[in-house]
Formats: C-alpha cells, sequence, structure tokens
DNA sequence: CGCCAGGCTTCTA
DNA sequence: TAGAAGCATGGC
C-alpha cells in the first residue's frame, strides 16, 4: 500500500483496505479493544497504539517512525497490494458477496509465538474468555511497558509449572502452552523456518506440540507467519464448504486462500441472511 | 440446570 | 482408522 503517510508520530492510511472495526474483530487477534470513542487500542510488541477513523483516513498514534518502519508496516502487512488480490479474489462469485459484505478486512502479520500462543488458548474456547486468559497471562509473566504489557515470550514461560499457571484460569490448554513455550525455546520447533519451508511441513512442525492440531496450526501460519496459503478449517468454514464450494476451494486461489477464509468466516458469521440459514 | 465456545487427545470398537 | 467421550472454565 503506497498511500501510508509517516507525520509526526501519526500514521495516516486510507480506510478502504483497512477497516479496523472488522480487521480487529474478525477473530484473528486478540490484544486488540474498542474505546468508547469508537477508537480501538491494542499493543504490538513493546507498544501499546491506536487506531482511530477521522473521514476517509485512519490514524495510528503509538509509534515512532522507527518503530512504524520496523515493526507496523509489516505488522499491517502494508507493502501488500490488497486491492490487486481482492480483485482476483472477488473473479468468484461467492468471495464477491463476502469481500463487498465488509471489504476492509487485513490479514495482521503478528508475532508467530504470540499467535501460536493465543490460538493454542483459543481451542474449545469463546472469545472473550480467550481475550481474557492471555490479558492474565501477559499481565502475570510479561514485562509491564507504557499502558500494559508486552506478551511473555516462549524463553520466559518455559519452565514453569502448570500450577504456576494457574491464575490466568486457561484450564485443560496450561499443559499445551506449557509443551509449545518448551519446545520452542529449546528450538525442538524452529518458528523461523514456518515462513519459508512447504506449507504441510510447516504444519507438521507446529504439530509436534501437545495440544496444536491441524486447525491450531493452520492460524499460527497465516495470522502469525505471513503464510496467505494456509486455510484453516472450523465449523463455519466447514458450513462454508459444504454448501458454496461442494467440490473444492478454486485451484487458482489457493495462492491467498488465507485472505479469502477471513472474508469467507466474517461473512458466514456476521451477514445475517447467510449465518441463520446455516 | 444444560448447552456451547475459531479443538485436540484419548479411548473404544 | 473412524467416531465418540472427556477435557476446564465461564457466559447464557
Amino acid at each position: 500500500m503506497n498511500n501510508v503517510i509517516y507525520n509526526d508520530s501519526i500514521i495516516e492510511t486510507d480506510s478502504l483496505t483497512f477497516d479496523p472495526d472488522v480487521t480487529f474483530d474478525c477473530g484473528q487477534c486478540f490484544r486488540w479493544d474498542k474505546n468508547e470513542d469508537g477508537s480501538w487500542s491494542g499493543i504490538v510488541g513493546t507498544k501499546l497504539l491506536t487506531v482511530a477513523k477521522e473521514k476517509d483516513k485512519l490514524v495510528i498514534s503509538g509509534a515512532n517512525e522507527t518503530y512504524f518502519n520496523k515493526f507496523l508496516r509489516p505488522y499491517f502487512d502494508f507493502d501488500r497490494d490488497y486491492p490487486a488480490i481482492l480483485e482476483v479474489l472477488k473473479t468468484d462469485s461467492i468471495l464477491r458477496d463476502a469481500i463487498d459484505f465488509a471489504p476492509g478486512i487485513r490479514i495482521l502479520h503478528q508475532n508467530p509465538w504470540e499467535t501460536l500462543c493465543s490460538f493454542i488458548i483459543s481451542q474449545n474456547n469463546n472469545i472473550p474468555r480467550i481475550k481474557g486468559i492471555i490479558k492474565r497471562l501477559c499481565e502475570t509473566f510479561g514485562e509491564p511497558i507504557d499502558g500494559g504489557c508486552t506478551f511473555p515470550s516462549a524463553r520466559q514461560l518455559a519452565g514453569l509449572s502448570v500450577t504456576d499457571l494457574a491464575p490466568l484460569r486457561s484450564g485443560f490448554r496450561a499443559k499445551y502452552i506449557l509443551d509449545a513455550a518448551e519446545k520452542v525455546a529449546n528450538s525442538e520447533v524452529d518458528l523461523d523456518s514456518l515462513s519459508v519451508v512447504p506449507l504441510d511441513d510447516a504444519r507438521n512442525e507446529l504439530m509436534k506440540i501437545k495440544g496444536v492440531g491441524p486447525k491450531v496450526a493452520d492460524c499460527a501460519l497465516l495470522f502469525g507467519c505471513g503464510r496467505l496459503d494456509a486455510f484453516p478449517i472450523d465449523v463455519w468454514i466447514k458450513r462454508v464448504l459444504a454448501r458454496f464450494y461442494p467440490n473444492g476451494f478454486p485451484e487458482n486461489l489457493k495462492e491467498y486462500s488465507g485472505i479469502a477464509q477471513q472474508f469467507l468466516f466474517h461473512y458466514a458469521r456476521n451477514c445475517e441472511s447467510i449465518a441463520k440459514t446455516f
């Protein structure tokens, strides 16, 4: 996206290809919260950011220019040509409806460890409680920063016990979090390789962790490793596939099937005329 | 009270 | 090797 302007600690971009209301609320991230004035605040790395709509622009504050270029540009995937990708996806009639329903969804490129850990917590769970567990995880084991806490690293969690994690109230998932932390901290699972190796190899690498199956692995790959070809299949996507793609998802769109998945997920759950028929 | 929540592991036939 | 049960917790 070339219409991103840095201006005295404020980043302006257009609101056409980035709508915070759907991007932050479509189930891909858990550390952004809506403020009373309609803006969003969330922690990315070591900074608390705020994203606010102003007319047809978005204003992102909380980062200096160096931080923006090094961390936020990749996080928001600002250098990817979303309009061009969406044009291709819209050659499919179902995707055209899904994209028109909420055109401002972007796939965030989050930290791989944070994403993996978050989606381990997400299993058989609902979004408000997922956010609560993650909040307590950061407050208990992360580092304090201005306005909140960082997400604890795998190294910070490795070596802890299930009893140590009791304050999170994460239930049966605590042992999975610890297994992930240990395997990542001792390099038994190599997160750095996941963005470059073949997709199946990346999934199998992640599934060495207890409590990580195909769905959690694909979410970590799509939302945390920039693997836009990863296609997480949950109950909603299963319904979409069964009804709209009985012969399988179009082969020619697989390169960006992860982006397509997120539009379909949001569409199936939030478009009333579709959701109520499932 | 029972059911469900962006699943996965374990048990069973 | 498919299919169901069990899993912690909390909201409704």
